[in-house]
DNA sequence: GGCGTATCGAAACGGATCGTTCCACTGGAT
DNA sequence: ATCCAGTGGAACGATCCGTTTCGATACGCC
């Protein structure tokens, strides 16, 4: 989860002399998971702490003590829930075609989507990623480490095979991807349809193939 | 702007045997300034209305009055300035280049958002229209109209020329080229550059080509 | 001109949420 | 046994919500 707190963190890296109870992992996910629901329910403007520290049986103090604002505690409730949706890893032998290897960076994202309340909390999250600071890195962070660097290495690979144009771009490479993904979601709320991530990835890499 | 009020709007169309004031055009200029400036400094999670209606020196009820919710009025601030970006109309004689006929759709929103605080503002107003059903309706009626309807015109056309291929769709197309810029400006916080509605264009062209 | 009506700014309402602070209690390490 | 960080609970003053009330003002109608 996200610990930035500056004081107390030198229980961190440095773990010297630490007395006295750590941190409730009980508490946490409750506070995750109602985050999560409140999230789903009452949208990004109307997300409460107040509501969340109810329902998660957590005190105020506990939620600001461990996420810096609301709009951190919003982004890491969905994040943490993207873990349930990673594909399983690529057995061995069989070298995985490359749509499938690009479809399997979008594919959690919108299995969590699909899931359940999914699509009103994520929308949430990344409201709140873009309206605060500190969210909005947290989220990118994510991005960058999750998306944004596997794709590098995927497109560079197929760039040497001479399959995408050599003065490919990164950034605009990750906008086609995921501009798209956003645009449903966020401006039109509208929903993801199953073979969408196909579609998607076909679209990108036709528009990045060499002239 | 959004007049959206059953009874009083007998109003409108019927414009029947209208007594009392009219609606104050300079208030209203001065909420949807008040506004815009309010998502610049403030963002979407943070926009008050008591403060707009302090800065515009108007009234809550006067607000209330005739926007919904301060989505609605969120959104209607920064649409209300996208009409000052709109291109010059092509003069006459020359049909323009598709790519520059696609570029007009996106030029308007790029030169908003590169403008001022365009982008805190847009933003803002783009949280307002996720996070809201009726100010999402106000924003989808505009990009309906003045979006996606023009350019099905374009692509419908370049499709007969077998420009692109015969099986586009509208909502890939649409996506294609606006979810980069939601990207940019929403996910990311970062800048559109200059040359980047060329760039957009050309890829999103390219996707759509035949095989 | 006077009347009726619609809009306006200003102020107040009760309720909710904010972020912070105090308190008493608990549980692990020393 | 002692220490102390973490926890739940409750309160704080401030702010914002959406609504209501009030008096003043502009406009059409007679």
């Amino acid at each position: 989860m996200s610990d930035q707190d500056p004081a107390p963190d030198v229980v961190e890296e440095g773990d010297r002399r630490r007395v006295g109870p750590r941190r409730s992992e009980a508490s946490t996910k409750a506070v995750l998971d109602a985050a999560f629901v409140e999230l789903s329910e009452h949208g990004w403007r109307g997300f409460s702490v107040d509501r969340v520290a109810k329902n998660a049986k957590a005190s105020k103090q506990t939620i600001y003590r461990w996420w810096k604002s609301a709009a951190c505690l919003a982004v890491d409730a969905a994040l943490g829930r993207l873990g349930e949706f990673k594909p399983p890893p690529s057995n061995g032998g069989t070298p995985a075609d490359v749509r499938d290897r690009v479809a399997a960076l979008i594919e959690p994202l919108l299995l969590a989507v699909r899931t359940g309340d999914g699509a009103h909390a994520w929308r949430g999250a990344l409201l709140a990623a873009a309206d605060d600071q500190e969210a909005g890195e947290i989220f990118r962070g994510w991005f960058s480490e999750s998306v944004k660097i596997p794709l590098r290495h995927i497109l560079a690979e197929q760039a040497l095979k001479g399959a995408i144009r050599r003065d490919w771009d990164i950034d605009l490479a990750t906008e086609l991807l995921f501009g798209p993904i956003w645009h449903r979601l966020i401006a039109m709320r509208g929903p993801v349809p199953e073979s969408y991530s196909r579609r998607l990835v076909e679209s990108v890499l036709k528009a990045l193939a060499p002239n």
